[in-house]
DNA sequence: TATGAATGAGCATTCATTCAT
DNA sequence: CATGAATGAATGCTCATTCAT
């Protein structure tokens, strides 16, 4: 055991070079989240990030080409943290079964929005889609696969047709209205919209009531 | 007939100068939609929309506070004409059973939408949001309340407790897996994702199928 | 007269509009030559060009595409200088004798090149000279042909077989030698060099030694 | 031999230390020299050629005081093999009648700048040339004193009063000529400019046609 | 010595806004 | 009212040079 952790050490350790790049490119996307959630997109420029960063502009190029590249990379970072949660919820759930799933996922989905309502305002609403469409598009996709294989494993729990297709409006419904209960804050419990999404997709499956 | 003419014209006419300012903010305002929809959110500089309007950038600052306020205007057209379409389909169907009410519902939304996809492409994921915000809400309200208020009056039509909130729900989701159908355009026909629409609607309120 | 007078002047005078701006070409040109001239090329930025100029950057733009196009007008504005002054000096003699006429032309040169040695320089040795190759070579050009016309109008006077290929020779040699006289300052006698390039052109085409 | 061999290792040999940097100070200038005619000067960065070096911005540093330092030596290489062509061309025919040699001096020098006419349009059109004046000048001065000398040599060649100033005007005319020929690509044949060329310098001359 | 990450002043250009005319 | 020239702060980015390791 030993043994093997020395080697793996010696596998994953960087070199002391790498580490110190690593180390730089987070103290940048650190900052430029700092300073999304701080002062909005507006505020997102290199000069100032990279003074947040405690660095020179100049030394920003060394590890991101170009602006747009640190926002893709604190845009990718967020989205990933949102579907990891989500995934992981899933996941665990995938051989229970519906109702109480989507109860955990639709709750893993707003905590993982809560975490942190001021970047995900500005990432879903002041940035340019265009630059976090394909990341978040991706992710997206990678949820409705997992449904989607859900229902065709067990297509007693749902009546739709197209497994595909019940995904893609699962997914999407279920993102949007976690999004906007978190962001504009509408005069419902946290519990009683978790409740409503659960009913949307049950009712929406029709076959989960049984489950 | 005359006299209500004159009646009306007393009330509905203004004055020559505010006729004047109301056709000088029309010009800008559609100035600012083609410029918005021809080259995009980058494009939509204040030289730029005077220019298309025919008159000096300092012109536009005589009717309006700011470029934002411009954005901001052209954007509520948008979302008043999206709400016009839909409340109107909505009205209609008040009286009538719920499916073919949301079906009806649907299809004029997503009809709204696709009248100008560009726009629509642009209001949605190029601009901050944050600008249009306020109008959008109060849009999403305009058509809640119809639907709120249609649930009310036939609570047959719903097994949901709480009325409001589930008109919250379903404009939301509706109008969400709207936008994305027209936006990100997936393999899915659009009788097709009519269907899931209603569906999902009737599964969630549960008491449709009885209607 | 006077009538003719006035139309002139309606017709030449420039509307007020029009004046102004024609000013302000000038006061930025001007201000590009003197940064180039007192700080050289390095020095030649928009921003500075604009501050010597006692204009913001912006307005710079008003006037100019960017700092090429401000850059190529001082260049063409300066060799347009040369050129007319020795285009002048040589059309003047064109009906003369040979050696008169090339001393002449040399003596016109020499003086609008010693006009402003340091713009010389600038231009001449600091410059990317694909900036006012296009420039020079059309002056060149334009000398090149009137002595060239000169020596097919009078083939008395020159025994070279080619005359376009004499007036290329020529031209590039005057010019050349009077460049490198200017900025160099060998030790020579201005009176010494002209009698030298005067030699020259006169050894080479050997019919000159008549006249 | 072996004794021979020792001095002139003794003579010739550096230390290993002055070795090592003469050999870095080579890498450099070729670094240069490639990054010069391969992507002209804008892409002549001290970054850049030290990458195409092998080495670190920093080493350079080691070696050359600057990037001006890096450029002048280029430069100066360059100049001094177009320096060296003609001085030999010239010296081989110091001892042989006039327009032979000044043809055969022209050839080489047209040989010597047709060598690499990337490297001579870099040289001569696209640097800041304030930077080779120095050196430049100083092979001028070479070539000229060798033609100073040999006039002075065989005054019966020669007509004009002053052998240095015929130098000058000489050296001048024929290298302008050259560089113009090469560069400009004018619609004459090598073998008549050569021909120009030597009609020039013996007209100028005068006794030459004696010679 | 050699390194190369870090620097930071500097660049060309844009555009929302103002204000003298 | 209308104009449009003028503004000037701000932008993303470069690169010659330095210096701690």
């Amino acid at each position: 055991m030993r043994v093997i952790t020395r080697i793996q050490f010696a596998i994953v350790r960087k070199t002391p070079k790498q580490e110190r790049s690593r180390q730089m490119v987070e103290r940048i996307v650190v900052a430029g989240r700092t300073t999304l959630v701080e002062h909005g997109y507006d505020a997102f420029s290199t000069n100032r990030v990279a003074t947040v960063a405690g660095i020179s502009p100049g030394s920003l190029y060394q590890y991101f080409p170009g602006k747009a590249a640190v926002l893709d990379l604190v845009v990718d970072r967020y989205w990933e943290e949102v579907a990891d949660s989500v995934s992981a919820a899933l996941s665990d759930r995938l051989g229970g079964v519906g109702p109480s799933m989507v109860h955990a996922t639709a709750d893993a989905l707003l905590s993982a929005l809560e975490a942190d309502p001021a970047l995900l305002r500005v990432v879903a609403e002041e940035l340019p889609v265009a630059r976090n469409r394909t990341r978040r598009a991706a992710l997206e996709k990678r949820v409705r696969e997992l449904v989607a294989a859900y229902l065709l494993v067990r297509p007693e729990t749902s009546n739709r047709p197209d497994p595909a297709v019940a995904a893609w409006v699962l997914v999407m419904a279920m993102e949007s209205l976690a999004i906007r209960w978190v962001l504009d804050q509408p005069p419902i419990e946290r519990a009683v919209v978790i409740e409503e999404m659960v009913a949307l997709a049950a009712g929406y499956l029709g076959g989960l009531t049984q489950g």
